[in-house]
RNA sequence: GCGCCCGUAGCUCAGCGGAUAGAGCAGGGGACUUCUAAUCCCAAGGCCGCAGGUUCGAAUCCUGCCGGGCGCACCA
């Protein structure tokens, strides 16, 4: 059902054939014709032969009569394939008869860890976070559907000397205060007032110092203090990814300290492989090919000249705990890009020392960061970071106004509902619509927009199917003879054969802007057909085969938008 | 200083060894007694930052330069 795949598979053998090994046939969506394969040229130089030579003789012998309706050598040596209608009807009705729209269950599962939203204790999360937040998630969407085992870690940031001062700042709250305070979700002026006392008053600097110490410690007192703090924000946290529609929940947290009794054993264990060389009274470990400002071979510092541990052995600690007790063989982290550098080492330190070995292997999905209108990184006003709350809010308002616009009628709670779906939509799909390697710049205008590459766009197409449906007032038959009447439904139908080839594609690359691409592009195949080919007042046979057609494309909207964390509304 | 990333239509972005570089938005022209026009159709829009090189073929690979961002030992 992977029509892609199906044209590669019958051209590789031909492809083998010719080139005496095997070959790649290079098959993608073509201008010129439904698809095309490039190997041809590829090989010209290493068999010597003229690309069109060889395009000529992989023809010869690649057997696609049953799937293709025409097959030539064109250019310089592309091969045009063009599909017959009659294999796209075969298709198509397979598809109609799978809940999964032609993507396999993985045959090799995996146990993937996927590291992503981690904010901080007592600190308000911010737009930072909202990228690692929605690219994981969809990570973790994507993967599960697949098949794999998927383990969600939310690496909070719950541990270190930032500790000492916001518990000293609760003590002199009162912990009724202070809980009242941090369920409220005002995290950020708890933790300003606790820096501010620490800047400016020595008595609470030394009081906090001595706070840390008895944290690491194990105080009992301090531990409860502290434990506070945590479920507090852990709350909160959860509140924030209710409104966002993420999958994390409270298992999921994982924060530092979970890492806090084997830091010495990652330190001793370095040591024993003999990675370790001490460095101004640091504990270090040099990976190769890492330079430093001053030409100097760069350290990743497993622990500090005072003898504590940085966040490299925490961070060690954890892809231990992974590949080791957990036996993830695919080990993600959805960090920031500025943080390349770190995990470059870090995974270099985990191979050097075995932990990190084939076939378990370990990838930065690094982002950008996201812009304001001005195109620098996006701040409020005073300069501070942005608050992630306000910023969903304020899209689910404009959502909700929007929609109310368009129909004064709605009820508020099916406005709240709409409001809801795509505002909050429309944030993870502008994040998600683009390579997620690059920065980019949050326009409201722009990603609320019903026309585009956005989320409305997707959702209105969605729900003008359901509205079909609504009037048929009856289901698709999935059993319907399918008729590929004119070129609108058969470009359609095309579009839905390619669902699992891009999400193949993106269980790879974890690139997730190629599947809002190909969303969008099935979202306007499906708009020209919509326009073109009415569904209600046609015959009775093509009537049936074009509602099986909307269902299908309503189905593979709503399961694409799905994977991205993205709802789909009834009607819009 | 060294390293990494980015410069593609007016704007936001795809494409990252193959045919005449693609979308969307904005701007121009057209289509509503509608299966939701929050839509669709048509036309227009480009020395792919600059200069060399490799190749039958470069937006794509290599080198240098220009412009922007980020990182480079005890904060995470």
């Amino acid at each position: 059902m992977d029509l892609e795949r199906l044209l590669s598979d019958r051209l590789a053998p031909a492809f083998a054939t010719v080139a005496g090994g095997p070959v790649d046939p290079l098959v993608r969506r073509s201008p010129r014709a439904d698809f095309q394969s490039d190997a041809a040229l590829a090989l010209a130089r290493r068999l010597g032969r003229p690309p069109r030579d060889i395009a000529d003789e992989v023809l010869r012998h690649a057997v696609l009569d049953d799937v293709c309706a025409a097959a030539e050598v064109s250019g310089p040596g592309f091969v045009n394939l063009t599909v017959a209608d009659g294999a796209l009807v075969r298709m198509v009705a397979a598809l109609a008869g799978d809940d999964r729209l032609g993507v396999p269950v993985t045959g090799t599962p995996e146990t993937v860890v996927v590291d992503y939203s981690a904010p901080n204790v007592a600190k308000e999360m911010h737009v930072g976070h909202l990228r690692s937040t929605v690219i994981g998630d969809a990570a973790v969407r994507l993967l599960d559907w697949l098949g794999h085992r998927v383990v969600r870690v939310n690496h909070l940031g719950d541990w270190g000397t930032p500790f000492g001062m916001l518990i000293e700042h609760l003590v002199d709250l009162g912990e009724a205060e202070a809980a009242e305070e941090l369920s409220m979700g005002d995290l950020d002026s708890f933790y300003r007032a606790a820096r501010g006392k620490f800047d400016a008053d020595e008595a609470f600097r030394e009081r906090s110092r001595r706070r840390v110490v008895a944290l690491q410690g194990g105080d009992e007192r301090t531990r409860q203090l502290w434990r506070l703090l945590v479920e507090q924000s852990e709350r909160y946290f959860l509140t924030v990814y209710d409104l966002l529609d993420v999958t994390l929940t409270g298992d999921d947290f994982r924060g530092e300290s979970a890492y806090d009794d084997r830091l010495a054993g990652v330190v001793e264990d370095l040591d024993g492989l003999g990675l370790l060389r001490a460095s101004d009274g640091a504990a270090c470990v040099f990976p190769p090919g890492f330079v430093g400002r001053d030409g100097e071979p760069l350290p990743l510092i497993v622990r500090k000249s005072d003898g504590g541990f940085g966040y490299p052995a925490t961070d060690l600690a954890a892809l231990r705990h992974r590949t080791g007790d957990l036996g993830a063989t695919r080990l993600l982290y959805v960090v920031g890009l500025p943080q390349r550098q770190h995990f470059a080492m870090v995974f270099a330190v985990a191979g050097a020392a075995g932990w990190l070995r084939p076939p378990a292997r370990a990838e930065h999905l690094g982002f950008g960061s996201i812009l304001g209108a001005d195109g620098r990184m996006l701040r409020s006003r005073a300069g501070e970071s942005v608050k992630l709350v306000g910023l969903l809010e304020e899209a689910v308002a404009r959502a909700t106004e929007l929609a109310l616009a368009k129909d004064p009628g709605l009820d508020a709670g099916t406005a709240a509902e709409i409001g809801r779906a795509v505002g909050i939509g429309a944030i993870k799909y502008a994040d998600l619509a683009t390579d997620r390697g690059k920065d980019y710049v949050l326009d409201w205008e722009r990603m609320l927009s019903l026309d585009g590459n956005t989320a409305p766009y997707l959702q209105y197409a969605y729900s003008r199917i359901r509205s079909v449906f609504r009037r048929a007032g009856a289901a698709a038959r999935p059993d319907a003879p399918v008729v590929l009447a004119g070129p609108a439904e058969r470009a359609l139908a095309v579009e839905l054969l390619g669902f699992a080839a891009v999400v193949a594609q993106v269980e790879r690359s974890l690139e997730f802007h190629h599947l809002a691409g190909y969303l969008h592009r099935l979202a306007t195949t499906f708009s020209a057909f919509y326009e073109r080919c009415p569904v209600l007042r046609a015959p009775d046979e093509v009537r049936e085969s074009r509602l099986l057609l909307a269902d299908l494309t309503a189905r593979t909207l709503r399961q694409g938008l799905h994977l991205l964390g993205i709802r789909t509304v009834e009607r819009m």
